[in-house]
DNA sequence: GACAAATAGTTCAAGCGTGAACATAATAGT
DNA sequence: ACTATTATGTTCACGCTTGAACTATTTGTC
């Protein structure tokens, strides 16, 4: 039983891992704190990001996208209305559904909040040549499938 | 003022990383998934792989090496001594600090662990070629150390 | 040696995300 | 039409992580 026992350190696609895992800690942590002279929270601009380009989502759809729990979108939702950021009206055919929409202060605040987040992302992945950072994105998408049907 | 203003979805820098962040995310609840049968949770295993390589740590060293604050590993560590996963002796030329050791149980535990672990990542990052992982782990790196300083 | 500064660890309240249980509304089967 | 199933959103209790305030110990400085 006691064979050879690779341990993990030893193993390169381990250590890679490790390595991606590690960066994307430290980049996460740094767009929250870029954020933070603008009040928003990186959940929070994840929404304003995807209710640009998708008006009229359902709460639903948008946890999907997000990758979060619907109760998660209910609790974030409330404050974001106070805030003017974006607006909830039912649908007509569906009473179900409360469809979101972005109001103009909301897209003003997310413009600012693109501009510190893409540069920070650019400075990030400009460690990379360009080609190099579309391989990086190719493997990456390669492992969300990998992983979406087990 | 209206100039280009080249939207992120457009900017293949951020459209990889996006993909970083999710494959990120998707392997980091595989993972958690993957460790409920042995009631362990990703935090605590960090912990044990720590341990294990430099047995002996101090609780502020353990904190740094997994970028977490301290009192999360005093929050941490008492379920774990419970369990009998590990012990804390004081230590005898600092009484302020807390030396922290495997127990058998710990690394037996540990063991089984790294095998799921290790073969969620195998499956993860056998999506890409050897070369390609370390290419990819190269540029998590430089990601990494680009944003220590900053 | 005595006092100030730094360090290790703990405690506590707060924020965030989750999943289960629930209420309401729409849809399908009969 | 009538019931069963499914879908949307809400509520709530829980667990995880954090940061600030605190205690105890050590180190540095005069």
């Amino acid at each position: 039983m006691n064979k050879k026992q690779e341990l993990p350190w030893d193993n390169p696609r381990f250590r890679n891992w490790v390595a991606v895992a590690r960066a994307c800690h430290a980049v996460e942590r740094a767009v929250a704190a870029a954020l933070v002279p603008l009040d928003l929270k990186p959940a929070q601009l994840d929404v304003l990001m995807n209710l640009f380009r998708h008006p009229g989502m359902s709460q639903h759809e948008l946890a999907r996208k997000l990758l979060v729990g619907r109760s998660n979108i209910t609790m974030l939702l409330p404050q974001m209305e106070k805030r003017d950021l974006l607006k909830r009206e039912a649908d007509l055919n569906d009473k179900r559904i409360m469809r979101l929409k972005l109001t103009s202060a909301g897209e003003k605040l997310l413009m600012k909040a693109l501009k510190v987040h893409t540069a920070l992302i650019e400075q990030v992945m400009g460690q990379s040549t360009p080609a190099e950072c579309d391989m990086l994105g190719d493997q990456m998408r390669r492992i969300a499938e990998a992983l979406k049907t087990d």
